[in-house]
DNA sequence: TCTGGGGTCCTAGGACCC
DNA sequence: TCTGGGGTCCTAGGACCC
């Protein structure tokens, strides 16, 4: 645990700067990473937030999931392009592909984020040889460029990766961090989010260097594990592994934001039940079962209400699903206009170590099953749009015959 | 001015049991 | 009549991340 070896690679701009990959393959002629760019959601459908910004788009002072609207006001010659997840997936796995060549021990942390651990691959070689080394291979061939963190643990790897950008390498040892983090505003310290900022702001905690100093007792006395957690880090203290297992989902939801908000609860009903079936149909892609539905609605003035139930048995079935969010949603009160739906399966497990209920009817359960799977192939062949379970249902669920209308949800 | 969608983890309070 | 403490499970909501 001493002296470990651990790397961040985060990709620069990541979505913008794919996409600007992505566009030059095709011949476009401009590289949008030079000039005033984003990569935002749909406006019309209410999702129009920044995801991800051009440098020359920064300098406007355009920043990350600030609605697109304000950032035209901002920068008058915004350029936005829409976001391509399949091509993301794809290059992240590029990514991953050439970080393979130096260890086993990878992290993916997010679609364009990994920790590796190369406490014993080094041979002769030295840590910060290797980041520069990968920091330039993924630049010639992929055309797109990372920052690397070196240091000791991976908390520190991250807050140095995320030092001047791009395409740099910085270290973070340990004898470092006085001069390197500790003077950055404690926002900057990874896990502290704007909640807690201002908490810190009134016990005169401006900086990563005044927490870490602050007395360790008294962070858990207000914030709990939390405190014990940010004094640490503050520290550089982090034993946390590299971790190389494959985590298996512990929730699946959507959540949707309507184009128009909701009024009434037949309404939200209709929404909540499609995105029921869509939910299921991921979960069944997963091979796991579901214990649990949670059903969130936000209103239109933005507040969040979330309510859940067990189903009563482990479950990846449509029906049952869907009868238990109906459930949930009885039994809540609609008193304003909904303006997003919700919909997340909990307490998750493998189907084929699935625990049969002591009233469970397997019968029952059986010919769901086969009728989920008639659906699922039909959506795997045809698109995920050709067949809803609604219309294989029959009469009495007559209802749920779903529109079905999303046109970003292409299945390849 | 209007504010996404996918998650994970933690906490506090209530119900219930011994 | 009113009285305990510990443990577990469940739920709603909050905070944070990318």
């Amino acid at each position: 645990m001493e002296d470990r070896k651990i790397l961040h690679v985060d990709v620069n701009n990541a979505f913008l700067s794919w996409t600007a990959v992505d566009l030059l393959r095709n011949g476009y002629e401009i590289d949008i990473r030079t000039i005033p760019a984003i990569i935002g959601g749909d406006e019309e459908r209410r999702s129009g937030i920044v995801l991800a910004k051009s440098p020359v788009a920064k300098k406007f002072g355009v920043v990350t999931a600030e609605p697109i609207y304000f950032a035209k006001q901002k920068c008058p010659n915004l350029q936005v392009f829409q976001g391509n997840f399949t091509l993301y997936r794809k290059e992240s796995n590029n990514l991953y592909e050439i970080l393979k060549r130096y260890t086993d021990k990878i992290e993916r942390f997010s679609i364009d984020e990994s920790f590796m651990d190369l406490t014993g691959y080094l041979g002769d070689k030295k840590l910060i040889d290797i980041a520069y080394e990968i920091k330039d291979t993924v630049e010639r061939e992929l055309g797109f460029t990372v920052n690397v963190g070196v240091s000791q643990n991976k908390l520190l790897a991250k807050m140095a990766s995320d030092f001047e950008k791009p395409n740099k390498v910085h270290t973070l040892y340990l004898d470092e961090i006085e001069d390197k983090m500790w003077p950055l505003p404690v926002s900057e310290l990874f896990g502290v989010g704007k909640k807690t900022v201002p908490k810190l702001f009134n016990m005169r905690i401006k900086t990563i260097g005044d927490l870490a100093k602050y007395d360790e007792e008294k962070l858990i006395k207000r914030f709990g594990k939390m405190g014990k957690w940010m004094h640490d880090a503050a520290n550089g203290i982090d034993d946390s592994e590299v971790s190389t297992k494959i985590e298996r989902p512990k929730s699946i939801g959507n959540q949707v934001t309507q184009s128009k908000d909701l009024i009434t609860k037949d309404q939200v009903e209709d929404v909540m039940c499609q995105i029921a079936e869509e939910v299921a149909f991921r979960l069944r892609r997963e091979k796991m079962v579901a214990e649990v539905v949670a059903v969130t609605l936000r209103t239109n003035t933005f507040k969040d209400y979330s309510h859940q139930k067990k189903i009563g048995t482990q479950t990846s079935n449509t029906k049952k699903i869907i009868e238990c969010a109906r459930s949930i949603l009885s039994e809540m009160e609609i008193k304003e206009p909904i303006r997003l739906v919700g919909l997340r399966v909990d307490n998750l497990s493998e189907e084929n170590n699935t625990q049969l209920s002591f009233f469970s009817e397997i019968e029952n359960d059986e010919k769901l099953g086969k009728l989920d799977k008639v659906v699922d192939d039909l959506k795997s062949k045809f698109g995920y749009t050709s067949v809803t379970y609604g219309r294989m249902l029959g009469e009495q669920d007559e209802k749920y015959k779903i529109k079905y209308t999303n046109k970003n949800y292409k299945k390849k």
